[in-house]
DNA sequence: GGCAATACGATACTGCTCGTATCCTACTCG
DNA sequence: CGAGTAGGATACGAGCAGTATCGTATTGCC
C-alpha cells in the first residue's frame, strides 16, 4: 500500500510529491487550516508547513490566499445528497429545509464560507467560482417540496420560480449578515416559514 | 530651496488641538479616508497624517481601525430624512423605496458599509453600533406605506409586521451579499416586488 | 542508461500595516 | 505661575502576503 493519500505527514520524506498528488496534500493541509483557525486566520507559511512544501509551490497553483482558501472550501464540503424532506404538507417540508439550511449555516463550515464570502466581495472570479457552486444547489430541494405541495393543490404553479423558491434561504442567510456570528433562533426560523413563506406560495393560487 | 525645513509657509497650527474639536478632526479625516480608498485600504497612519495628528491620539480613543471606521461612518451619512414616498398605490411606492435603498447599497457609501460589516463579524460590539444605527432605519417608511396601503384597504392589518416590512431591502442585500460589487439592475427590484413582496402583503387579507 | 529540463523545497527578503513605546512639549487648570 | 495632562513626532516589534534565489530530486526523452 502506498501512501498516495496525501493524509497525513510524511515524515520519512523518501519521496518528493508533484503535480496532482502535491496539489491534493496542499488542498488537504489548507481545509484543515481552515477548520482550525479559519479563514481570517489561515496563512500560507502554515499551509505551506503543514503540507510539508514551500508557498512557492502553491503560488505557482493559485494566485493568492482566498483563491487557495475557495479551492479547499469545495473540498471539505460533504457532497452527500441528502434526500429531500417529504412529510406530506409543505409546512414541515420548509421548516425541515431551513433548519437544515440553519445547521449548515451556523456550522464551522459556514462560519469559514462567510468569512471567505465577505473577503472576495473585490474579486467577480472568486465570488462567481464560489456562487454557481455553493449558493444556486440550495434552491433545488425548495423546488422539489413546491412542486410536491402544487401537485397536492396546496399551492398554485405560479409559485414555481427560483426567486420565491429560495426566498426563505435568502432571508435565513441575511439574518446571519446582519446579525453576525451566532446562531439564528428556532423563532426566527418558524417566523420565516409562517410569516413569509407560507403566505407567500400561497397567495400564488 | 525649500524652506520648509522646520516651519512651513506658516499654516502651521498655531494651537495644539485638544478634546472634542481634536476627535471631530480625526473623524473628518477617517470619513474622507474612507471615501478616497474605502475600508479596506483604510490606514491608520494616513488619517493619522491627513488629521495632523499621530496614531497614539487615535487608539487613546478608538481600540482599532474597525471601530474608528463605524464611528467615521457614522458621521458621514446624510441624515436628510428624505420623506417617504406616496404615489397613491403600493406598487410604485414600494418601487420607489426598493429602488432608493439600491441606490444607497450600490453608492460608495454602501461599498463601504458592507466592507466593514463583513469585516467585523467577530467583533458583536461593532455589529450591534452598526445594526441599530443603520439597518433598522430602513423599516419605518416600509411600515408607513404599508399602513397608508392598509387604510386604502389595499392589504390587511396583519401585513404590519417588521419582517414583512423589510422583507424586500432584506432581499435586496442579499443580492448584494451574493453577487458581489456591482450594482443590482432594476429587473430584479421589479422582480422582488412583483413576485415577493406584492403578493405577499395581498396574502395578508 | 544517461542527460537535460523541470518542478520541488528551503530560505531569505521586500513591503506593508497594525498596534505599542518613548520622549518631548504645548496647553490647561488649579 | 507651576505641575500635571494630553498632543505630537518618531521609532519599533511583530505578523504576513507575495516574490526571488538557488540547490536538488525526479522525470521524461533520447
Amino acid at each position: 500500500m502506498a501512501e498516495d493519500q496525501g493524509g497525513d505527514v510524511n515524515q520519512g520524506k523518501k519521496t518528493r510529491r508533484r503535480g496532482a498528488a502535491l496539489e491534493r496534500a496542499i488542498l488537504q493541509a489548507a481545509a484543515e487550516e481552515l477548520a482550525e483557525v479559519g479563514y481570517s486566520n489561515l496563512t500560507m507559511d502554515a499551509v505551506a508547513a503543514r503540507a510539508g512544501t514551500s508557498k512557492n509551490v502553491i503560488y505557482r497553483r493559485w494566485p493568492n490566499r482566498a483563491a487557495l482558501s475557495v479551492a479547499a472550501y469545495r473540498q471539505m464540503l460533504p457532497t452527500d445528497p441528502k434526500d429531500t424532506p417529504n412529510a406530506g404538507d409543505l409546512r414541515s417540508d420548509a421548516l425541515a429545509l431551513l433548519n437544515r439550511a440553519n445547521d449548515r449555516l451556523s456550522s464551522p463550515a459556514g462560519k469559514i464560507l462567510r468569512e471567505i464570502l465577505s473577503d472576495i466581495q473585490n474579486d467577480p472570479d472568486r465570488v462567481r467560482e464560489i456562487h454557481g457552486q455553493l449558493v444556486n444547489v440550495g434552491v433545488a430541494p425548495w423546488l422539489t417540496i413546491l412542486a410536491r405541495a402544487t401537485a397536492r393543490g396546496e399551492v398554485g404553479p405560479e409559485a414555481l420560480t427560483p426567486r420565491v423558491a429560495s426566498v426563505a434561504v435568502d432571508l435565513l442567510r441575511n439574518e446571519y449578515v446582519i446579525n453576525g456570528v451566532t446562531k439564528v433562533p428556532a423563532s426566527t426560523i418558524i417566523e420565516i416559514v409562517d410569516q413569509i413563506f407560507l403566505p407567500l406560495v400561497r397567495a400564488h393560487r
